[in-house]
DNA sequence: CCATCTTATGCTCACGGAGAGTATAAATGG
DNA sequence: CCATTTATACTCTCCGTGAGCATAAGATGG
């Protein structure tokens, strides 16, 4: 029955549960992109909602500095979780777990913690497009995913589930849509290919290559680079992911890193320059091969100027 | 500390919270934008999260499909609040609000239902821009806002807020950007004219026009525009707000309706239709004036075909 | 029947952004 | 000096998009 909102908080006592901050912290290192990982690589660092902070954002970020010792660039808040088999304790308090993606300069952990730094294709091979398609999308996946949609009970659902596997990977001559992480996981989760399908739903199957994760933590970080891969086409968000002073080809690097393709050079250097992102330090980098380059750094003042108006980034199509 | 993600539900159970649903629930009707409310238009549905369902999608979607006896067309997570003065009851149960968007083509309530359909710019008059910039905004919102930012305690401040309230509410002839419907709501509340900013603080100013709601629901409702006017742009989710049969300036009107201003026919017309959304019904509109316009259905086709590829509209600068 | 009004629909044009290629400059290491 | 690598400057073409003109097909009122 529909209720006003001033009566709920009063008549929901009975439904206590508990919430969880789940981070997806990103860093880029020699042009890899990191995910902040603990437990061997096998979880996203979470932990409990302090009610003690104003607001989910700046808990997050409280808790985050005093993990890691470091300030939390940019911070945005990803999704809210609950469904899907939360690694089968079913009768354990209902938790709610809500996402964010957090994007840091420093690559470093403070002493004692057990998080660390983890390239997150390791998680996500077929991600990364940077040296052509990955060999294991047309030799694994592809043969996996087409065995999976023949096995829809109708031809109509057997065309559907192909179709979607087509779009999603770039099949059947369809380009490839780097945006579609989490779509991707989420068909290959459906298809029983990953070991966290296979462990939710008490199956054995053979699983494609790619690092595994804790409860639903791998569909966490699907979201949140999804999400980033789509922001940075319109948001100046990797400058937060750049060192002070950069050389052009370093910003294009970690563009490439993240989107997980390569960029023309050329058309790359026109957008930065003509959206006037940066500015020149005056500087001369000092590395090793080819002519020097100049040194940059971020124009600050674009974020207030034109409100965040667009960084867009030449992410071609070939 | 850092902990591992299985630990953590088992001790964080002293934090326990409740978790409620809140929906904006959009229909267009007469060429207007409806948002679904209760108590008399004061509030937007709300109610606890049950756990009886298997994720909170289809929580939502089957608390609403309850209380308005239609189904819900689409649904889209929007954001999860916990921040903010929640009504001043500092010491109730603390409550995070998992809010949602969600389309119908209905626009009937169920009998014996207090809820039922307000225009959405009843509470945000400044935002419909389709009879041209509305007069409050100059007349009204404008001195209030400048008055604001002088009141700021440096002239770095001063100008950054003036900058700020330029840019949202396109001033000082910037252009209107028609997505930014949450960063204008919050600069009125950060500026004290809202009427919920007055209540949450206990505060005493004069307020600008637009109908207030409880708790932080005004806020949440313009975090389902902004989100609406932006996916109207790239996804087909304006149909799910259209009748099964339509002309293309039905179509037209609640676009425009949606976004809060208007888009140039012609353009509109051959994006639809070189887009292959819709198709002829073979059947003609029997209205009144004018000449008589073809009518369309969705192509649902499309969904499965260009993966939600986009919805281009064309919605011009002027 | 004609003038007029309103909406539908077809077509053209100009501009600018984006993808892609060519050419030249400036460094290093043999 | 040459090969190699990276930096940087231009150019060219295509196409999406905003905008306007023109015509068609109905209704209505004199």
């Amino acid at each position: 029955m529909a209720r006003s909102a001033q009566k709920s908080s009063a008549s929901n006592s009975g439904n206590a549960i508990t919430a969880d901050l789940v981070a997806v912290l990103v860093a880029v290192a020699d042009g890899e992109p990191k995910i902040m990982t603990i437990g061997g690589g096998t979880a996203l660092p979470s932990g409990p909602f302090e009610f003690a902070h104003r607001s989910l954002q700046t808990g997050l970020r409280a808790w985050v500095e005093a993990q890691t010792g470091h300030p939390l660039g940019y911070v945005e808040q990803l999704y809210t979780f609950a469904d899907r088999g939360r690694a089968g304790d079913v009768k354990a308090p209902h938790t709610i777990s809500i996402s964010y993606l957090g994007l840091t300069r420093e690559d470093r952990v403070g002493e004692g913690f057990e998080a660390h730094w983890s390239g997150w294709y390791g998680y996500f091979p077929w991600e990364d497009h940077r040296a052509g398609v990955p060999p294991m999308l047309a030799k694994v996946l592809t043969p996996r995913l087409k065995a999976w949609a023949k096995s829809a009970p109708s031809p109509t659902l057997q065309r559907e589930r192909w179709q979607r596997c087509a779009i999603n990977f770039g099949l059947d001559g369809r380009a490839w849509n780097e945006e579609l992480v989490l779509q991707r996981y989420e068909t290959l989760y459906e298809a029983s290919l990953v070991p966290e399908a296979v462990r939710d739903n008490g199956l054995t199957a053979s699983v494609v290559p790619g690092t595994p994760m804790t409860s639903d933590h791998r569909r966490i970080l699907a979201t949140g680079i999804a999400r980033l891969r789509a922001k940075i086409k319109y948001r100046p968000v990797v400058f937060e992911l750049m060192p002070a002073e950069f050389t052009l080809l370093q910003l294009q690097r970690s563009v490439e890193a993240l989107a997980g393709r390569l960029v023309h050079k050329q058309n790359f250097r026109r957008l930065i320059e003509q959206q006037e992102l940066v500015e020149e330090t005056g500087a001369i980098a000092t590395e090793a091969v080819g002519r020097p380059a100049k040194l940059f750094r971020f124009r600050h003042a674009v974020l207030a100027e034109r409100a965040v108006a667009g960084t867009k980034l030449p992410l071609s199509r070939t």
